[in-house]
This record gives C-alpha cells, structure tokens and sequence, in this order.
DNA sequence: GTTCGTTCTGGGAGCGCTCTCAGAGGGTGG
DNA sequence: CCACCCTCTGAGAGCGCTCCCAGAACGAAC
C-alpha cells in the first residue's frame, strides 16, 4: 500500500533516497535490475511499493527516444470501418499484442484528406515510436502522407502496387486462399464456375480474382460479376450472373457478406444450394457464416492473428532486429467444408 | 520545404540559433507569439518551416505536466462491445472533439479483472492527463479502480448508485425520453401498453423502466417482460408478453435492437403493426430502425454529440473550470414518429 | 538631459530520467 | 601481504523544453 497517497508523485530521487542508494542505482532496479545485488535490489523494489513510485513517462522518453506507445490509424472512407466485425478482429489482436509488449495503442482516426497534415505532423513529432495502417483502397492518398514521415509503419493488407516498394505489410494469402476455393469447386465436378470479385481498387479483391484465374486459366468472361463487398451487391451479382448464365453451377463469391446476399437470391430463384448451384465464401467470418442457410463453405483466415503479426513486425523493425527492406508476412489460409459446397 | 530531411530532429535550440534569437524566444514564438515583436514572430516562424521542427512532445510534457492525451477506457465483458454501433458513434463524437483540442486518444482495452493492475498503472503513470470511461454494468470493479488513481474521469452512461458519488457523467435522459414514449402511446388511446426492458444491472435499462412507471403508475406486472438488449431477447420477451396478456395493444421496448426482435415476433403471430400493437423503440439507431417493417418510432439520442460532451467536460475539469464537484450533463431525448406507433 | 515606465529579450534553472565513466570495494592468486 | 581484476555503485552530464526573472532598449515626461 502506497504511503504518500497525495501530494506530487515520488520521484527516483525519492525512492534512492529512502534506500540510501543513488539515483542511478534506483534506475537500474526500475529497469531490470542487471547488476545491482539482489539484497539492493530488494530493498529498493520495497522502497518502490512503499512510495507508490511510477516511473515518469515523459522523463524517460526524453531520453531514451522511445515513447512506448504506436499509432493505429483508422481511415474511415464512406464505410462503418470501426464497426466492421474484421476490423474488430483485427484491432483487438494489435491491442493484445501491443500490451504483450508494454506498448500503448494511440487511435489516429483520419476522416479525410483534411486530417492528413494533422496526421503528419503527430507522427512526426515523435509521439509514438511506429505506426499501423491499413490498405484500404488503392488511390488513398494517406499511405503517402504516412510514408513522408519516415515513421516505421506496418500495413494490414498488401497496399497497392504503386505505393513505395519497401513497405512491410501482414497480409493473408488471398490468391492462395483463392485458388483453394476454386480448386474444391473444380474438385466437385462444377464444371462452369463462377466469381464474384469485390472492387478492383482493393488489392485483396484483386488478389483472389487473380487466384480464380490462376485455376481457371481460360474462363468466360460471363461468369465474372462484380460487387463491393456488401451482402446487397452480391445478391444482385448473382442475379446478374443467373440472369446471363443459367447453366452455372457453382460460385466463387470474393467475401462472406456478399455470399450470404447471393444464398438468398439463390434461395429467391429456387435454386438449391449445393445440389444446382455451390457456394465458397471468403472471410470465415463467423457473424456471417453461422445464420446462412445452408451453413457456407468458405475460406477461413486468422485475422485476430494477423493483427498480432503486425505489432511483431513493427516491433522488430523498432528493435532493428529483421531484415531491411523488413520482410512482409502472408498468413495462410484454409477451407472450412460446410454445407455450401 | 523542410530542408533537413534526414539526420537528428531539429531542436527548438537550431531554430533560435537561425534567426539569431534566444531559445525563449524561439519557445514564446512556438506557443502563440505572445509579446514578441511581430517581424520577430515572422523571423522565427519562417525557421521553423524551413527546418521542419516540431516540438519535442516529451520534452513539453515533462516541463508542463500536461501531455495532451486522453483514455479511452474499453472494457469488454462478454460483448463485442467494439463493434456496437451505439460504441462506434461515440467513439467518433469523442474523437472528433478531442482532435478539435489537440489532444490524442490513447485506447485501453481492457479485458478481465486481470487488467486491472495493468490499467491503474497506466493511468497512475501519468501518461494521460484524464480518462474516458463507459459505465455498463453495475457490478463492474473497473470503476473503483479508475477511481483509486486520482485521475479525472468522465462516464458515459450514468454509473451505479453505489459508486462515488462526485463522478461525472454524461447521458441521455433515459427516463424522460421513456415518459415521452409512454405518453404517446397513451395519446395514442391505447390501453395496455407493455414494457420490455433491458438487464437490470444498468443504469439505462432501469432508468428506462423508471420512466415507463412515472407515466403508468399502476401498470400491471404481467405487462412487464425483461431481455437483454439483443435482438433475440426482445423477440423471445414479446412471445411471453403476447402469450401472457393477449389484449396488449402496445410495447415500449428499452431499445431498438429489441424492437426489431419484438416486430419480427408480432409478424410471425400476425400481429399488425401498428394497427393491433404499436411499437415504440429507443436509441434511434440507424443500422436498425432503417430495416425494420413498419419502420420503428423510437426515442432519439445523439450518440456523437455524447461522446463530444464528454471530452468537453473532462476538459473542463482538467482546466480546472467548472464548478467542483462538477456537474454531469443529461442531453435531451426526442421522440421519432415512423410507422410502428 | 535625466528619470521613469513599458515592452521585449535572453540567461539560466530545472522538469525526471538514463547512461557513461570512473572509482570504490572485495575477492583471488602469487 | 601486495598486486590485480572483476563486480557493483555513484557522480554528473544531458535529453529538449518552459518559464521566471533580470536586464536591455526605447520612448515619454519632466
């Protein structure tokens, strides 16, 4: 129990003081305690209780010019990007990871090109050691902005093509996981195997249509549909698609919020799931997957692990551990078999 | 341009030593330019572009014991509390408004009672100059051990009777907002009006409860039926209400994640709405009463202003303007007109 | 021309900590 | 018993900034 409950807080002059040792010593038992005798050490661990001593943030980063703390900037487009079950997942892996590693998590929320010099100037400024962001579409401006302050940062989602080409990024293997999917399709002698990708401006809907390609080399133009990630516009792609082409008999749907909006056009049309038509997903998301009907067969990723591998990468990049360029992580995914296909 | 790219951050020291000035100054010129001679203002502020410099956060912060940061605090018990869109809009009311005082928001997520420990030091240590805290249930510890460590705190949401009594607090006025809603369905002409209310170990559902019983004194038990703020529960508590008093011909339900579930159980009995049984809801969430057949009239409160008064008042209190013990804030509630009531 | 007042500027201390470096202390071997 | 080495400890500088206070500069009033 803390003694001096009010008043200024103690310092290490205070608690050096009360042991009898210096300053120096007391710092070294704070931080460690590497060559100090342990009877010292005791004793000052005590005199720290005793005192209630917490060590001065601001003092100490003064002079180590490491803060202990890292951005986690949130871009919010038009979407509910915070509310977002993936990103969830996602943040509260970093945040575990970050108190794994006594690291505090700083929110930059940015709302639009208007925040970017704000954003700049926060990073720049040396209040956080290192930062995390997320790929989100393509001609963002802002991973250019991040990249001028020559900040460590981290990506969740490989970022475009065009950005800077050393940026360390945690992404799963969506192409792979892709290719899984379809393959499976292939497996179960669908034999005209359909896709509906989600927006060519995001590299993860781009990747997993490069991995039905990969697969189907030389399909039909006419099985490809197009939506934006959202259960609405993949009820309407599969419209789409049924209208075109009535023979297909399998889909390959880009995320698990558009595969439920194509079950229920299927479910819409009389066409029965798996029997007519099978349905892989993409996400394995679990607030989707469990109230499809049937149960969807998709690609299950690891995000709240992939949110952790972000923190590992940033932090060995702030240790100067790793290598330089810093090496990009892709996580793998696999196929969870439901009842979809 | 920032000429100095690259190499050590430029101190305030190589600024003053550019123009020729001193580094008080320099500092004064940084802080607003009070009393300091306008050609000089422009002198410095010109070497300040052109070097790039931007004041050393731990630097400030060690002199002024102020840091400019603000918790956040999160507790997650069994929920994704993360992603509740009611969290999401008052997150974006906080973070707007502390963007607007220059102030950073430094997420705490916290876990279990095994954070604990963790948090009180954090908050202990002075890395934050207040703390943002929601209440949600009543049993909680966490708010005993926010208290314990002396720093100023705002509640979102009214915390528990049994805690200290001076915390301030923002919330809407769930009681009046219920009368309100009550009263109308009164207005209405309608006779047996039911309640289902949320669990009775927060302030809000028991609030709302309370303002139920203000308008209808001597309502009958059975017209009371208790869930859980989810949707399944108000479904499950509008079949045991419908089972139980089949005259009811109107339900004010303590949110509208219950309305919906309450609306999907009248039109599986093939209750009309709002012909035989008027629904009124509360919280006015978009995400909800958006989708819902008839579309529900609810109580509205603004979420995001919420979360902007209470970084206001926490300023406030930090300022240390304000009366003291200082005052919370009960922002007002409106009724919505749409089609259920 | 002297004195007083007002406005601006600079010197310097000090915030609380870490870390280097030198030296104290104590053990070991010759 | 002395020289030497290794381990442990303390003195002190310095991180970059703010702010107090003394003093410079300048104008106005006598």
């Amino acid at each position: 129990m803390p003694e001096q409950t009010t008043g200024p807080r103690p310092t290490l002059e205070a608690v050096a003081a009360r042991v009898g040792v210096s300053r120096a010593t007391a710092s070294r038992v704070v931080n460690g305690g590497a060559g100090v005798r342990p009877p010292l050490v005791e004793k000052v661990r005590r005199a720290v209780d005793e005192l209630g001593y917490v060590p001065n943030h601001a003092a100490r980063t003064l002079v180590t010019r490491r803060n202990g703390a890292v951005a986690v900037i949130i871009a919010e487009p038009e979407f509910r990007i915070f509310s977002d079950p993936f990103f969830e997942q996602q943040v509260r892996g970093i945040s575990r990871e970050l108190t794994a590693h006594d690291a505090q998590l700083v929110l930059l929320w940015v709302e639009g090109p208007g925040d970017h010099d704000r954003i700049a100037r926060y990073l720049g400024g040396g209040h956080v050691d290192g930062a995390l962001a997320f790929s989100l579409h393509n001609d963002d401006a802002l991973p250019a902005v991040i990249d001028r302050t020559r900040i460590p940062v981290v990506y969740g989602g490989r970022p475009a093509p065009g950005t800077s080409p050393a940026v360390p990024f945690v992404d799963c293997d969506n192409r792979g996981g892709a290719r899984e999917a379809v393959r499976h399709l292939v497996d179960l002698g669908r034999r005209n195997i359909a896709h509906i990708s989600g927006p060519d401006d995001q590299t993860s809907a781009l990747d997993r249509l490069h991995g039905y390609r990969d697969v189907l080399v030389d399909a039909d133009p006419t099985l490809l549909s197009r939506g934006d990630f959202t259960e609405e516009s993949g009820a309407r792609a599969m419209a789409e698609l049924l209208d075109r082409r009535p023979d297909v008999d399998a889909v390959f749907v880009a995320n698990d919020l558009m595969a439920s909006g194509a079950l229920l056009t299927l479910r819409e049309r009389g066409v029965r799931v798996p029997e007519d038509v099978a349905v892989v997903g993409f996400d394995d998301m679990a607030s989707v997957v469990r109230r499809t009907s049937p149960s969807l067969t998709t690609v299950h990723q690891d995000i709240e692990d992939m949110g952790r591998l972000m923190v590992k990468l940033l932090m060995r990049l702030l240790d100067g551990t790793g290598p330089v360029p810093p090496a990009s992580v892709i996580t793998p995914t696999s196929l969870v078999l439901r009842d979809s296909a």
